[in-house]
DNA sequence: TCTATCTAGTTCAACTTTCAAGAAAAGGTC
DNA sequence: GACCTTTTCTTGAAAGTTGAACTAGATAGA
């Protein structure tokens, strides 16, 4: 038998409570920020506009949804409903998959090439005015280890592990 | 003029793209994991989670809406629908403000406190593992002073500052 | 006072996300 | 091949969020 759901439970320090809540504050503005800026600029929710930023670096501009939505750590039922959503605005369309015949690939439009050209310099001026502007170099690289460090954490290698582009 | 909106974008570097990706991926499986963690042992999501928290923590389990919506870093549109949801959980309920006719107050119940004590120690464990288990105590004092500058970053002192609470 | 403006909070409609269920094809195994 | 399981992706309903419009009360100025 194992203790763990009876035993004293590991509280929070108050250097920690102030890490989290710092993080919990900050992670919040942030998505807020962007995404009021993406939908000001490019009519979409970060999200999406990074689905297309995506479709726009991958091989002939099409990805897999499977692998799109791996990429994006969202599920599939969601990048469902957005590629729906983007499909419907002339920036992706679907199509066949010719190798397997379940399989479905988002490709970009010329059209949401162009749009995503047109909003990218906003974006990327939003992103280093929020974050990269802010920070020294030592900061940066060490936020890039921490991500890094976050997010392998909870893509474990295993087979059993509940990731959302799995469900 | 400006040739702000005609100059060349400052495109990201490598490094700077790299520690993007890394920061977008890390805040969204954090977000979709610790959302999963509450929704399950608390059923409710990690934004409504944060406000019995917060509640909880303020003098006399109570606080004005638009105190409540400024340290949760969001919008008053959001929190009334946050607030409509946990009232009928009977987690909270509302009180007319006395000193401000228009104003009300969002007040932690017993049954709400009660969920927060059963259900804390579990948070504070999932919060552990995601987080602080994984990283350096550098990397901890690291992370709060980054989150802390990009916070403030976002939160100018100016009254003309486009923030959610006050939207 | 009277009036214009501002602030606190809510509400509605449109949109996004989640969860559970389901259709269709692929991949074993006998 | 027939059967069972897994994988891929979609769908529909419920829940959550957003942005704009709105009510009511506070505030300030003439």
């Amino acid at each position: 038998m194992t203790t763990a759901s009876t035993s004293a439970p590991r509280w929070l320090t108050d250097e920690e409570q102030r890490v989290w809540r710092a993080y919990l504050h900050a992670t919040t503005l942030l998505e807020d920020h962007f995404d009021r800026q993406l939908q000001r600029d490019a009519g979409m929710p970060h999200t999406y506009y990074g689905l297309l930023v995506q479709l726009s670096q991958a091989p002939r501009r099409r990805m897999r949804m499977t692998e799109l939505a791996r990429n994006a750590k969202i599920t599939r039922s969601r990048l469902s409903h957005a590629i729906a959503r983007l499909e419907k605005n002339g920036w992706v369309r679907r199509e066949d998959c010719p190798s397997d015949k379940r399989g479905q690939n988002a490709v970009l439009t010329d059209d949401g090439l162009d749009m995503l050209r047109r909003s990218a310099p906003g974006h990327v001026e939003a992103v280093r005015q929020a974050m990269f502007d802010r920070l020294t170099d030592e900061q940066v690289k060490s936020l890039g280890e921490i991500m890094r460090t976050l997010a392998t954490g909870l893509e474990p290698e295993g087979a059993d592990a509940d990731l959302p582009w799995l469900r």
